[in-house]
DNA sequence: TTGACAACTTACTAACTAGTAAGTAAAATC
DNA sequence: GATTTTACTTACTAGTTAGTAAGTTGTCAA
């Protein structure tokens, strides 16, 4: 049955657009079971709870991730050229309807979610911080990129600013996201 | 009668605290009329329905937010001190049982939020990145701050920055919170 | 003293929530 | 060909949600 997988891959992927677009208590299995044309009992045989289902979602996320990073297109690039491929995973989620992070999404309502999903918020936060950190550190060896104190420091101000810029693009448009963009390269390479 | 205004004053004071806490769609009326001491009903009664009640909320915020900066205790300090309060607001959320700012909060929700609500949130964020803006460009035309580029975009980068922060310190801690501040610091007083 | 009004409570509704139990049809396995 | 398993559906539950209508009580003004 070729079916079952499709399904299985589909919830995730409309669980996981739905999470960055409504937010976890923004979301029920009756939006999932609808657009997925079935009922909502479907999508608890797949995925028995909400908690294990958006668990499911953050797994993805961060082995897809890893994925990325592990791989040559990625990891064989320039400095620069990382910190724009990085960029351009929030610029993509803000052209793809103003989605926002997963990250930011589920921090926001941290204190009304399940305690295993939050559990894999951190780990996947640490994990993208963790890359982040590596990448500034070795731009700043090369020469390439200019900053002052603890790598560490300065990609929890750049993460946490492209977690908050995307929210902020709800309000105020996609240029003032560009104009944070412009800003962390303005300042990374002066 | 007194008991009115601490009434509906209270029900301000609790929305907002649960806004910040637990998320628009992670509160309702039976939260707070139970912290209250009263019946649902009795919200009802002062503020008819929740875009009502939160939109009272923001626009209390907003008022406050002018009398600050409009207060001589504020408006004649230096900008280096301009910035010190302006970040002491979030320490203190942070300090607050880790709740996150309304705006990141309103934000990640943006899009499972009522229209009035929306336009609040964007009147509010508009008024805070003004004064940041305002405040950045008289700490530079005073030699005080160092950065690049337009001052707007600097605000936009520190605004969606602190915003994250708050939210990703509630994965990670309050240190994350600290470093981001203290890079923001290293990086606009280098 | 009467009447109006403010600030509630009681009691409810209709819609939605996550989650379950039992049944079904088709495919895979033996 | 019989049996088991998979991927569902039907039909439900118990709890929660925002919101309402009608009644109650205490305060105040005329």
């Amino acid at each position: 049955m070729v079916k079952i997988e499709n399904t299985k891959r589909t919830i995730l992927n409309l669980a996981e657009s739905l999470l960055q677009d409504k937010g976890f208590n923004g979301f029920s299995y009756a939006h999932i079971s609808s657009d997925l044309g079935v009922k909502n009992a479907a999508i608890h045989y797949h995925y028995p709870t909400k908690e294990i289902l958006v668990c499911a979602v953050i797994e993805r996320y961060r082995d897809r991730f890893k994925l990325w990073i592990n791989n040559s297109r990625v990891k064989d690039l320039a400095p620069e050229k990382k910190l724009d491929w990085f960029f351009s995973i929030y610029s993509d989620f803000r052209a793809d309807n103003g989605k926002v992070c997963l990250v930011g999404s589920l921090e926001a309502e941290f204190n009304s979610i399940p305690g295993a999903v939050q559990e894999e918020v951190q780990a996947m936060h640490k994990e993208l911080l963790a890359w982040l950190q590596g990448m500034l550190k070795e731009g700043r060896d090369a020469g390439v990129f200019n900053f002052s104190g603890e790598p560490a420091n300065k990609a929890a101000l750049i993460l946490s600013s492209l977690q908050g810029a995307l929210q902020m693009a709800r309000a105020l448009g996609s240029k003032k996201f560009r104009d944070v963009i412009e800003q962390h390269k303005l300042d990374l390479l002066a």
